[in-house]
DNA sequence: CTGAAAGCGCTTACAG
DNA sequence: CTGAAAGCGCTTACAG
């Protein structure tokens, strides 16, 4: 006893093609849009096709030219992470524009930011996606660029170690776009700079750490002032507490990520630190959470969506066969609001 | 000239057949499962399978017995309301966990909040899927019940209109956990208790914001103070801002989502009100967004990832042939904390 | 319990 | 420009 309602089969090229009074072989050719056909023959099976409310079936036409058509999005963070922080958002925003206008479509892999599940490596490999889409701050873990061979891939943010050469990846220059928040606040005349650093196993929170560094010591002032948020909300706020009991005179503070910085700030005026006045405040993202707050970030503008678009054209490149720059470094800007 | 490297073609079933030494039939069984297969030969082909390892094509096999082993996850909202609200985190985590266990894979679709886009249309009904799980506050839109015939399709939230009898979908009790929540800010002796609903054309909305007014007609107060807040934290500060306005002396708030709460309580202490001295506050969710804030939230809690399991069971229920209870409501209860 | 054979709905050289 | 035919890698009655 199966309760699934009986259904209508769908049609097929062969009843397109005895529709049309064609060749399976001649539909299968205008469904792809080859130019060898001719005008009243492509008239007759458009028609058809439209008539009959054809739409080829896709495990058919996987199997017989060896592509799926679909594209893995490969989330290797906790789920409450990867909805927690906005910058998701955007760069998922970015992928899904930019798969737009072609016929993939994209699965989700939601895995462990440490090793992938056995499920989603089977997944991977076992020829059900045409290449893969890796997003996360982990991802400078790379842990697929081992399978660069079996499956084109393309990474949102650099690889940990770079020796991994074999990696396509978009990114910004995380150092020299913290480089610039932090020197924005030296340019204010603060010197008591702290700064709130993403996890120190992951390439955007070791880089921009670098860089409020670099900034610091080109400018002579003490870079003592370094504590963890690990990119989450609740995290920017411990380390502001921390970073506050260690030196009650800071004067400003460079936060790798909006997020962080939205914890840092409800501390801060907790605190009864008056933003900008007693301390200066500079994010990282531009993301919505930048200006959701309690006070509107200033913060290190980096295009989110434009880098998702990014990085779909670049696996939509690699897919075609083309061989395009592996490595699309996107530009930065501050952005000047309520807090610095 | 194509730069894809070439790659060894994967084993298929014939391979595994000839390593064991039996028909492909039986490598297929075993593979499937079946129990008709003689220990030894069992062994062998496992064995055999092992050794190449051998992962079934999903193509051929979805061809073969028009099962594509997908579901699809359609949200029919605005990317960055999608990921900025943390109940769909809590959702999608439910639906990840409870399909964990199956071979189904998730595909995501993201759509307009209106209509579906023709593509995601076609993709659903051009055989893609076996099912569609939809996920949205604007759910109870349920434009693709018609489907339902089509297309096995579980809901998160109940149909807007009441004679879509065919739907299936997990939702709580919105209007009687609105009326509890509201009641408990009552038993608390507020009496000038306003509520910030999400928007007028969703179900949940329409209903959390029906319990507050039948709690506040049992109790003989006016219900007067309603703003819509569009579950977004912008517009929770929004509606607070009207609200206040129209009545400085409120004493109380029920808001139908901690997201928008959270918008709300910033507008409430920039205005001076001290939580829950002038105004008590009590949200709806119990997501993080509910202890993130500033101020931690009393909240109607509503079991968001059991949702999402429930969601998955159900329709893993359905592809089964089976014929589970369509409605499935699941309980919701007060979480106590600072914010009253 | 096991195998031979047909069939799922396409694409793709190969002829013409 | 068009068609006949083989083949993609499985599953599934049907025999035995």
């Amino acid at each position: 006893m199966n309760a699934a309602p009986l259904r209508r089969l769908p049609p097929t090229l062969e009843a397109v093609a005895a529709a049309a009074g064609v060749s399976r072989s001649t539909v299968s050719r205008v469904v792809n849009g080859s130019t060898r056909v001719s005008p009243d023959v492509l008239t007759a099976v458009t028609a058809a096709i439209e008539e009959l409310q054809y739409i080829p079936n896709r495990a058919a036409r996987s199997l017989a030219n060896r592509q799926t058509m679909a594209i893995a999005l490969v989330v290797p963070e906790e789920t409450t992470r990867f909805f927690g922080d906005p910058y998701f958002a955007s760069i998922v925003h970015g992928i899904t524009k930019g798969l737009e206008p072609s016929d993939y479509v994209l699965t989700l892999q939601l895995t462990s930011p440490f090793s992938p599940s056995e499920k989603t490596v089977r997944y991977l490999l076992g020829g059900n996606v045409d290449g893969a889409l890796v997003v996360s701050h982990h991802s400078g873990d790379h842990f697929l660029a081992s399978l660069g061979k079996e499956l084109p891939v393309v990474f949102g943010g650099r690889p940990l170690r770079p020796d991994e050469q074999t990696s396509y990846f978009v990114d910004v220059d995380n150092t020299a776009a913290a480089e610039m928040g932090t020197q924005f606040l030296i340019d204010l005349g603060r010197t008591r700079i702290a700064t709130i650093s993403g996890a120190a196993d992951m390439p955007a929170g070791i880089d921009r750490a670098a860089g409020w560094k670099r900034a610091m010591d080109g400018a002579g002032l003490r870079s003592d002032l370094l504590a963890d948020g690990d990119f989450t909300m609740a995290g920017g706020a411990r380390a502001m507490r921390e970073l506050l009991d260690r030196a009650p005179d800071l004067d400003a503070v460079f936060v790798a990520s909006d997020l962080m910085a939205t914890g840092a700030v409800s501390v801060l005026r907790e605190r009864g630190r008056v933003i900008p006045a007693d301390v200066a405040v500079v994010g990282f993202d531009d993301s919505p959470a930048a200006t959701s707050g309690e006070v509107e970030l200033t913060t290190v503008h980096q295009p989110s969506v434009e880098m998702g678009e990014a990085m779909a054209h670049m696996l939509l490149a690699l897919l075609r066969g083309e061989d395009p720059e592996p490595v699309n470094i996107m530009p930065t800007r501050i952005v000047v609001r309520a807090s610095t």
